[in-house]
DNA sequence: CGACTTTTTGAGTCTAGTCAAAACATGTGG
DNA sequence: CCACATGTTTTGACTAGACTCAAAAAGTCG
């Protein structure tokens, strides 16, 4: 039984994408503007200003100063905080259309995680003190923007539930299901997660370590109910996964 | 060596408390409200209604609808997400002057959490229909949530951070600290964390089980870092438990 | 085709969970 | 004020899930 080959195709980013009409496409989306008319729109787009940034760069580091709101346009971007020990944890990874950096421009003043390029990326910015003209003028972007944080303080506190009673196994399915959802693809009887990860990446987003995925992975695979290979995932059995996180490993 | 007697006095909760004079300082100090003037307040205030709770109670539970923002006025409240498997996760322990229930009436429509009154405790609350009368006449209001609900948000990714990385040692030690910064009192030599709290609490904020915190914090009573009895802790010694945290146990 | 990275597998160890029972506080009613 | 009932905490023995270290196998890219 031949393994597949990466399935994985990635969107190649070159400086046309970034062309204005994306960029108002993109930034028309995001919950905090979606319900602004488009001369609207036009105007918030001249305050950003739009950066192409290759894998695995840096596009803020945890303790910088947060003076900036920060969008992908293409791309992936993972937040992550380290430890002392050095190890990483990887808070979320986002795609093209979600926002990041925002929390802290709103009360902290220097960024509580750092950012990293997932694949190339196109990334808008705007400043603190031009995002602060948005709120002044367009009042209701500033509750919109309360939604949205709030909406990720909830997950965030799934998260500290899941890590704090489900086993490593329930935490790996549980985080496939997530990116499935959020970066999934159809493709053929399963959804493939688009996104370059690493098992690495996955032991950092469970806190868990690579071998303990790797294993647990490679079960879920003799089970059927995932393909996989180097760094990409196919979920086959969404159920079956959904079963484990709710009921636990079945005896 | 005679177990010391618990030190924990809590403030009785009479009807007499919650006295226009109080409710007006409690809601004046919210972080959201504490810019605007006394009229203003004194207004805001005519939009709670208080009553009474007594420990255990339940002030809503997770998946009610999310239709009011509470305050807590006296007393100590403690958020929890239960688990399919039955255990209950404690995400939060509130004290006066802190709110809850909010970040679902800014976007979600449902509450994500349960509220239990860990003490008897007075509870002031406000419709979303009259909070949102109130955001339309002070806009700046909303601002100021955003900037809690952020600051809550952080917390919650360092919630994370650490139950990814830290042992349960170096957790238990965190959740003892952040409680004592937040409850804590100047007794003697130590620091009382001023709530009655169980290891089973402690347990359930940590991820951890009332076994191993009963294990573990015999070690630090041992150590001389801490002194604890039934549903009560003093800290002795923070900047060992600080270590601790920081540099994992000693070896 | 190599050189490199990622993934898998294995063996050994240890942290922390489970189950069970004893010890200890605390409050109640006699 | 004591003895008991109740709930909390501690202790012990056992177990298992997950980590560590080490090395082999498999993909990927130039």
């Amino acid at each position: 039984m031949a393994r597949p080959k990466s399935p994985v195709r990635l969107d190649w980013v070159d400086p046309a994408v970034c062309s204005l009409e994306y960029r108002l496409k993109i930034i028309g989306r995001l919950p905090f503007f979606k319900h602004l008319p488009a001369d609207a729109i036009s105007k918030i787009n001249n305050l950003f200003r739009d950066s192409d940034v290759s894998a695995n760069e840096r596009v803020y580091f945890e303790g910088d100063e947060a003076d900036h709101l920060y969008l992908v346009a293409m791309g992936k971007v993972k937040l992550v905080r380290n430890s002392a020990s050095g190890r990483e944890v990887l808070l979320d990874i986002l795609h093209s259309g979600e926002y990041f950096g925002s929390l802290t421009i709103f009360g902290g003043h220097v960024h509580t995680e750092t950012a990293i390029a997932q694949t190339d990326c196109c990334i808008l910015k705007i400043s603190a003190t031009d995002f602060e003209h948005i709120l002044a003028e367009y009042p209701d972007v500033t509750r919109k923007v309360l939604e949205a944080v709030s909406q990720r303080l909830a997950e965030s506190q799934e998260i500290v539930k899941q890590l704090s009673v489900y086993t490593a196994e329930q935490r790996i399915a549980s985080a496939l299901m997530r990116l499935a959802g959020k970066l999934g693809e159809a493709r053929g009887q399963g959804v493939l997660i688009q996104l370059p990860f690493s098992r690495q990446d996955l032991a950092a987003m469970t806190g868990s370590t690579t071998e303990t995925v790797s294993r647990v992975m490679s079960r879920f695979v003799e089970e059927g109910w995932i393909k996989s290979g180097r760094k990409w995932v196919t979920i086959m059995d969404a159920n079956r996964l959904e079963e484990l996180i709710k009921r636990g490993a079945v005896n």
